[in-house]
DNA sequence: GATATCGAGTCATCAGATGAGTTGGCTGCG
DNA sequence: CGCAGCCAACTCATCTGATGACTCGATATC
């Protein structure tokens, strides 16, 4: 095992331990490479790995400190390695996404206001009416993020933001916005906002992982590598 | 934004933008930090935390490639994170563990062989004959991790795995083998095993659904603190 | 009492030195 | 020629020391 896995587990084992509770500061470097007995650079090097995933936050000129250890934090820090997946592993992302945002959906729909759902309506007009890929896009994770949110579990919504994000970098919508995929795509999300708005949880479940999963087979016709 | 991150955006845009594939191995450390113009330290905390994420493979002595990038190497990675998360934000998984795992029953209705519904029920009736805590759990696992596979999405297995490793630490069987918990636990088990073996895979979503709902109900109830 | 200044404490970053593992080629023997 | 063993170059691992930058509370000043 090497030292910086060494001073990892040594800084993990203080917070799951107790010992150190979310927002409460670390000893300083030095004390803590007397503490774990290694050099300052492998202490830095397992810091930087939990400050990376915002498990503790490192505040220039104060101190280390552990994070408040919200879940939904903690998840989008997954972003980080997910953005990194080749497609033919995202792929295997969708059956997530699928059961994931088919349960938000009916969860919406058991519970969005009614504001939600002309807000919804409002988005699936502009989806429609827009012709410009950026702002279909922008349009498109905005439909999604709200209905998730209405769902009410922000741990979920981060998660499927960090599945989801992964699938932007691909643009599925080609040029042309008469192309029956940004139809079909419009179509989808009417259907999903009819259920929703019908209070039909099971029916917005149904139009949801239906939507998913044609995202999925666009994508996985599409073998062109991404540009970013 | 720190050199590190700065490094750490370097290294994965080397990766995100193809240059190098899975298995390719990238520069020495001197040359990549005259590239990206970062120190060594600097370079090699960025170097340390994709290592950690299982997204780079550092090996010593012979270089620093980049890994296969398999959806359920990298999502294990998440596990680093997901077991420092305290008791009440833990609570927030179990939204996600029930779909996913009342989809993998569902998936297992359809898809497993005879064999495998012998070995669940055969692992039911151990779990029922046994009384030792420790011997309970890692049946327990085995079970839940056999319907996973043979649901057939490795990555969704993964998933799954990380989440519900974070609730290993908490014991919800106190000491008393006969005590409801274990018996309704184990009523939980069979019910699953049986409906996978009908080849229903409705009932077997809902048998693992409200399995694990029981299971957040209990770990609900339980304010201790965790003991590692 | 409010504000400006200062200094101790803390992290950020770099450079250099030494140690250790890997690998491929070279050598010499059979 | 084939192979085993050795060796040197290459690469990462780790430590140390030095300097810079930031934060924040204490102190001095008005």
């Amino acid at each position: 095992m090497t030292v910086m896995v060494t001073a990892l587990n040594g800084l993990r084992q203080m917070i799951s331990s107790g010992e150190l509770r979310p927002g409460q500061r670390f000893p300083p470097e030095a004390d803590l490479c007397a503490r774990l007995d290694v050099s300052r650079s492998s202490l830095r090097e397992a810091v930087r790995v939990l400050d990376t995933l915002g498990v503790i936050e490192v505040r220039h000129g104060s101190g280390t400190y552990v994070s408040r250890l919200d879940p939904a934090d903690v998840i989008r820090g997954f972003s980080l390695t997910v953005d990194l997946l080749p497609l033919d592993g995202l792929l295997q992302l969708f059956e997530i996404r699928r059961v994931l945002e088919g349960n938000a959906a009916a969860q919406a729909a058991a519970r969005a206001p009614e504001e939600l759902i002309d807000r919804l309506s409002a988005l699936c007009d502009e989806m429609e009416a827009s012709d410009d890929v950026a702002a279909m896009s922008a349009l498109d994770d905005e439909f999604h993020e709200a209905i998730c949110v209405a769902a009410g579990n922000p741990t979920v919504t981060s998660l499927i933001g960090v599945f989801r994000s992964r699938g932007r970098h691909y643009k599925i919508f080609d040029s042309d916005p008469s192309a029956p995929v940004k139809r079909t795509s419009d179509e989808g999300h009417r259907a999903i906002v009819e259920a929703i708005a019908r209070r039909d949880p099971a029916a917005a479940t149904a139009a949801a992982a239906s939507h998913v999963a044609r995202t999925e087979f666009w994508l996985s016709t599409l073998q062109p590598a991404p540009d970013n």
